[in-house]
RNA sequence: GGUGAUGUAGCUCAGUUGGUUAGAGCGAUGGAUUCAUAACCCAUAGGUCGGCAGUUCAAUUCUGCCCAUCACCA
């Protein structure tokens, strides 16, 4: 049967710039389609691309308010300005439309309302940090304070990037709001929930998850893992409502309370699908009925599989929709091997890239000799960058028409002799595995099998020595073959490569005089007799000086805290790489100050046990002369047998931050010494000499 | 702390259902060549396959532990 495809690329959000990191998504994800455009109809009857800006939320409202505009101009231009950057990188979306539409709203009512049937929506009272002056609700990331557990200034509400403690608002010390600075004071609120710990939820994700084709094995794993084991209910439900002012969709029956921006985020994939469905009279239902044979794949970072794979099938399920045939999910970037950085300027944007010259299908290129079907990192080594553009696009793949089209032109006016030869064979069946790389995702393998033919024609070339045939007499026919059974080869390449170099593939249809290619063309070589144009050169080697150019472009001082707004994945990285940063590049000595915030105190061991379910672990009771003895988990168990520890005394860090851990809270930590080369092994706890008491401060 | 992943030549990556000399491209070195925006071709050097232990006649490949990096969760 012939295929139906509906593929979608992650939602980019409009209050940001594209940068690279965002294009693995979107390059991956445009080679995919335009492999299967390239398809015969029989075999893939359509296939469409959508897309749309994720425009909903309270960024985009603060971020409007900020720059004095309305949200709707807000995400009107960024739209423009994403549509440019992608278009620039000859990402073909067949829609890339917008969550803020009549389609997206109706789709999110629709789906809201039959959850609501299904009595998977509950409404609840929760308590909320309130801004009186904003007279807004606060996310948390919009609430800054001191850190409960360390005292550091400035922190977010959910954790302390000083100390690394995760919390919840309410435990910040003299919170305030990142919007006006005023205290908030708590309130309650009706809230709205899916019931994802819902037994129907649970089992059809536990279903679903571990169907075939449905995940990647590394995300299946994943999912296990949130799912937790049979029988176990770790799911928790979801809060999606969000109370005004929030910009999003009003929730029907419910004034005053919006959609959440990561529920109607995904049913932006309907709304722009049906949009385009619209316009181009797809019937929208044969795609979406539950029972639907066409298929429909997501492709996403690594960071949001938990949405795709969790909210987004089960609400679709439930709301008697079809769910995804799958979801390709890919790794982040790095750039020569660390985190985007703005000051070392390793974030760079489309915009930047394109600006400073550089040829988009140069990272189109790379991209692919990077990418495959799992969910690894992929990095952007910049010197490897320049070395492997110029030596397998420029070098190996142009350079075969290059060295061929000129005695075409000159010698035989134009026109090919035939092109049936043994030799190109092998060329033309590696079709079949080209195409099963391209379809599982495995694009590095694609290419690295591509440049090998291209290394098979040069070496052809070099053999013949067309160059030695043109200066003899009665060489002639020799010579056009050659030629011409080169330029044959180099079509080929050309196909191949064209899902991932579209604008050269043009360029080499109109310089060989052909129809657009399609992957059937492989099996028809250019005729005897057809003649090509002029050959104009297709492709500029990298300037290295263009690299260099690019990283001071996207060079930004290291500047103090940003400004409050949430971030979105890699701001949030690249943010958490310069803190570490600056730590790393702190003085090797430290204070006494500093040693003086570390509170030791002498600790009686009074009870010891096996935690069941960690390896390492032993829980400890211990009395450091407090009301109650502390609770602390300790990595010792190589080395100690609880009953021979209790009645010890010992060393603990009594100030540290309270860490939830698994099997309950940990309350501090004891100390124990161990090589840190791990050449002497053992673990050996620290002990006062007799005399001392538990809650003695050590120091 | 838990879970998942990754660690193979200077760089980027393949690969091994355990089996004689571990591969490619780039880079380096030497040679050949001059048709090709110095591209192409041939050759050479370069790896204790992260470390330690175990299973085995045999481990880079299996198992365990450790180390490093990344992510997620708590």
């Amino acid at each position: 049967m012939s295929r139906k495809i509906l593929v979608t690329s992650a939602l980019p959000y409009a209050n940001g710039a594209i940068h690279l990191g965002h294009l693995v998504e979107y390059i991956q994800t445009d080679i995919w389609v335009r492999f299967q455009k390239m398809q015969p109809k029989d075999k893939v009857a359509e296939c469409w691309y959508c897309c749309a800006d994720d425009t909903h939320g309270t960024p985009i409202m603060l971020r409007a308010e900020k720059d004095g505009i309305t949200p709707e101009a807000l995400i009107e231009r960024v739209h423009g300005e994403h549509s440019r950057d992608f278009a620039g990188f000859h990402v073909a979306f067949d829609n890339f439309y917008t969550t803020h539409s009549k389609e997206t709203q109706d789709c999110a009512n629709e789906i809201y309302a039959r959850l609501q049937k299904a009595d998977l929506i509950e409404k609840r009272t929760i308590e909320q940090y309130y801004d009186p002056v904003k007279q807004m609700f606060l996310p948390d990331r919009f609430i800054k304070g001191e850190c409960p557990k360390c005292g550091a200034k400035d922190q977010y509400g959910d954790n302390c990037e000083s100390c690394g403690a995760a919390y919840t608002p309410n435990e910040l010390k003299n919170p305030y709001s990142a919007v006006s600075g005023a205290t908030p004071e708590l309130r309650n609120s009706d809230h709205y929930f899916f019931k994802l710990s819902s037994e129907t939820c649970q089992s059809f994700l536990r279903r679903w998850t571990r169907e075939p084709g449905r995940l990647q094995s590394e995300a299946s794993n994943k999912m296990q893992e949130w799912l937790g084991a049979e029988g176990e209910n770790k799911l928790t439900d979801w809060d999606i409502s969000r109370d005004a002012p929030y910009f999003g969709f009003e929730i029907p029956d419910a004034p005053g309370k919006y959609f959440y921006v990561w529920l109607d985020a995904p049913i932006g994939y309907m709304g722009s699908f049906k949009n385009l469905c619209a316009r181009k009279g797809i019937d929208f239902d044969e795609y979406f009925k539950p029972d639907s044979q066409t298929e429909l794949y997501h492709f996403i970072g690594k960071d949001i599989l938990y949405f795709h794979a969790l909210f987004w099938p089960a609400e679709l399920q439930h709301a008697g929709y079809r769910t995804p045939s799958g979801l390709f999910v890919h790794g982040f970037l790095t750039v020569d091997g660390a985190k985007m950085s703005k000051s070392r300027g390793t974030f760079i944007t489309a915009e930047s890239y394109l600006k400073t010259g550089l040829n988009p299908e140069w990272l189109r290129y790379y991209y692919a000799a990077k990418l495959n079907a799992t969910m690894e990192d992929i990095d952007l080594n910049l010197d490897d960058f320049v070395a492997r553009v110029n030596s397998d696009l420029v070098g190996k793949y142009v350079n075969i028409a290059s060295r061929c089209a000129g005695f075409i032109g000159k010698k035989f006016d134009g026109k090919l002799a035939s092109t049936d030869a043994e030799w190109l064979k092998p060329l033309r069946e590696a079709s079949a595995s080209i195409a099963q790389a391209y379809e599982a995702r495995e694009f590095s393998r694609a290419l690295r099998e591509i440049m090998a033919l291209a290394d098979v024609a040069n070496v052809f070339v070099n053999d013949r020595k067309p160059w030695e045939l043109a200066k003899q007499d009665g060489k002639e026919a020799e010579l056009h073959a050659a030629c011409s059974q080169a330029i044959e080869a180099f079509r080929l390449l050309t196909l191949y490569l064209k899902p991932v170099l579209p604008k050269v593939a043009e360029a080499v249809e109109a310089f060989l005089n052909i129809a657009p290619l399609t992957w059937t063309d492989a099996a028809t070589p250019l005729p005897a007799g057809h003649a090509i144009n002029t050959y104009s050169h297709l492709m500029t080697r990298v300037d290295p000086k263009l690299i260099t150019a690019l990283v001071e472009a996207n060079k930004v001082s290291l500047a103090p805290v940003p400004e409050a707004a949430p971030q979105k994945h890699a701001e949030k990285q690249e943010k958490a790489a310069e803190v570490a940063k600056v730590a790393a590049e702190a003085s090797p000595h430290i204070s006494i100050d500093d040693f003086m915030k570390v509170e030791l105190k002498v600790a009686k061991i009074v009870d010891a046990g096996h935690v069941e379910g960690a390896e390492k672990l032993i829980r400890l009771s211990l009395d450091v002369g407090e009301e109650k003895p502390r609770q602390v988990f300790a990595g010792i168990k190589s080395a100690y047998d609880p009953a021979q520890l209790i009645g010890r005394m010992t060393v603990m860090v009594a100030n540290l931050a309270p860490r939830k851990m698994k099997f309950g809270m940990s309350e501090g930590m004891i100390l124990a010494a161990s090589d840190m080369d791990g050449k002497t092994p053992g673990i050996f706890l620290l002990a006062p000499d007799s005399g001392a008491q538990p809650g003695m401060r050590v120091k």
